[in-house]
DNA sequence: AACCATTGCGCAAACGATTGTTGTGGATAA
DNA sequence: TTATCCACAACAATCGTTTGCGCAATGGTT
């Protein structure tokens, strides 16, 4: 591809490749004067190091993968950006592999990291995966691997996460106590088989056990779309028992609930309130005096990809498991 | 990094490299009995080619890459899923690099593009990008490149993009005629260095020529963020003069404004009517009868991907500017 | 003047896979 | 029996770069 190599420039000045090499990366064995026409001449001719050949001989790819399960969500595009950064600055590419939450395509996607060579892998789960299995490989071969947000718990892998049970517990403990004194709580969740899931379901009914409100059945709603927590919630609304106070999991599930809110024309402000956690773009653009738990994709996408890096540069770091903070923010009309 | 190599199979059965490669790529000129052997052999010892050998010999790298100016915004993320879907489908990989929106990190993401040499190239032009010089060198190596959404207007490059001319003069025209005839039009656009801002800018002076409305001061604006899109907004609807008729560009101007229009609690409905250049995502949001323009960034990755790969499996295509399809959605109410 | 350390460069072997060419043994045909 | 052909594998070169080693000059030291 690359039209001129480090032969075509040997061969043009009579020196050895091996000498043109060592110019071009200023090794000390090689005098000022060749090394001067050395660089010359590839800035003249264009020359441009051709990557496969010393990843070949160097074994290394100077790129790291990211495989995620969903790019077009309100959280994945910030992590993706902050990792971009973080991999831009350290002289890295990234290789984005998409699993479209599907385990089948995560497992290709940890066989194309493998045969590409990438340095370090960062991965969010899918909804689908149980295990990390199909990583096992990687992490023999001593890849440094760093698992995000969608985690599995109890593996022993490097893995940065949102706190999701403190997290979820201080926001239902918020709606419980002396601001808002909310009597009847629900929530609605996101699919049952993410570990941000369960961590924020268990915060939820230990803020409820501590309240000593029972945690009785109806209260808690999984959705798998951003359409069935809006339907949830209207069942929620309509219900003879309807809640006053609700807890929303993510962004995807409070745009349902806003979508609602909107079509039927409902005003919360005095029947129900809410608690979301949210990077804060959607409570913001509604300008409601809402509280939420701020979970920023772009922190954990930065925290993850420095872990990583830290562990390419061989740092030994005994503590396998990080968290990111996520602040209660009281209300979104609040500038931050 | 990958342990086992083809050099180790061989070694271990007795037999050249060379039969172990023609066996594992099923070359007549293997008898069945060693190609089933050397199967066995590597699946056993878990053999995974390695690309940048691959690549090397090849002079192929089964690459492609991507560089947009930015990626967490309304449009991008469907973008790079759709691209991401066709590149998958056809046996590639994505790489994913960020201009931020900077001249010199698209000039250095190309050469990055270069160095690994990526099969073909797709670029949406950062701002600053007032030409594709940085560019060049890619094309004149015969390497495919498909210029997308933010382009160039005057290059001999392929380019798709949406027909923004076209597209603001008819939502214009629709806010002008029957249904709505509004009589004071103003329109909020995005960034003047922008090709899709000029496009949209035409289209919208056209409309109001034709309707025999002047194209004075204070009708359009160029807003360089979501917030000053707000910001204008309020000007204008202070104004003296209000429009009682509102063209907006995109959907980060959308946002802007109606923050605003929540902030301060306005009730556009019988005052003024907007029209927007939008996903659709925040009309349907909001659940406002909204009329828009739908832009879909999603089409426009996969055409501009599939495009893209009609280069490199060598076909001819003589036209080399696309327009994708931009429907008017007379009301963001009805479902799609 | 003989010696040694340094400097500066070439030589050649890798890295892992592919591929054109050559070689070998056995079957077939004359 | 001998010439011919085919199927199957081995050989070796190659992609572009890097790097350990060797070896000539060079210059400085006794």
């Amino acid at each position: 591809m690359s039209r001129v190599t480090i032969k075509d420039l040997a061969r043009y000045l009579n020196i050895n490749p091996s000498t043109v090499s060592r110019a071009l990366r200023d090794h000390p064995d090689v005098s000022a004067r060749v090394k001067e026409s050395v660089q010359q001449l590839a800035d003249k001719l264009g020359y441009k190091p051709n990557f496969a050949a010393i990843n070949l001989r160097k074994g290394k790819s100077g790129t790291i993968g990211l495989i995620i399960p969903e790019i077009a969500t309100y959280f994945f595009p910030n992590v993706i950006k902050a990792i971009e950064e973080v991999t831009h600055l350290k002289g890295y590419n990234l290789l984005i592999l998409h699993s479209n939450d599907n385990i089948d395509r995560e497992i290709q996607n940890a066989e194309i990291c493998a045969r590409l060579g990438v340095e370090g892998i960062l991965v969010s789960l899918t909804k689908e995966s149980s295990d990390i299995e199909h990583f096992q490989e990687l992490m023999y071969e001593g890849r440094p691997i760093v698992f995000f947000d969608k985690i599995i718990h109890d593996s022993l892998a490097y893995k940065i996460t949102i706190p999701g049970e403190r997290a979820a517990y201080e926001a239902v403990n918020f709606l419980l106590s002396k601001h808002t004194q909310c009597k009847r709580m629900a929530g609605i969740l996101g699919d049952e088989r993410l570990s941000i899931t369960q961590d924020r379901l268990s915060g939820f009914n230990r803020a409820l056990k501590e309240h000593q409100i029972a945690t009785g059945s109806g209260m808690v709603h999984f959705a798998h779309s951003s359409i069935e927590g809006g339907e949830i919630f209207e069942e929620l609304w309509n219900s003879s028992r309807r809640p006053d106070g609700l807890f929303l999991m993510s962004d995807e599930i409070l745009e349902g609930v806003m979508k609602k809110v909107h079509q039927l024309k409902i005003d919360l402000r005095h029947e129900m309130k809410l608690i979301v956690m949210s990077d804060g773009f959607l409570p913001r653009l509604f300008n409601l005096d809402m509280p939420y738990i701020q979970t920023s994709g772009f922190e954990l996408g930065k925290s993850a990809a420095n872990l990583l890096f830290d562990l390419l540069e061989g740092q030994n770091i005994p503590n396998h498991t990080f968290y990111i903070d996520t602040p209660l923010i009281e209300s979104s009309l609040q500038k931050r």
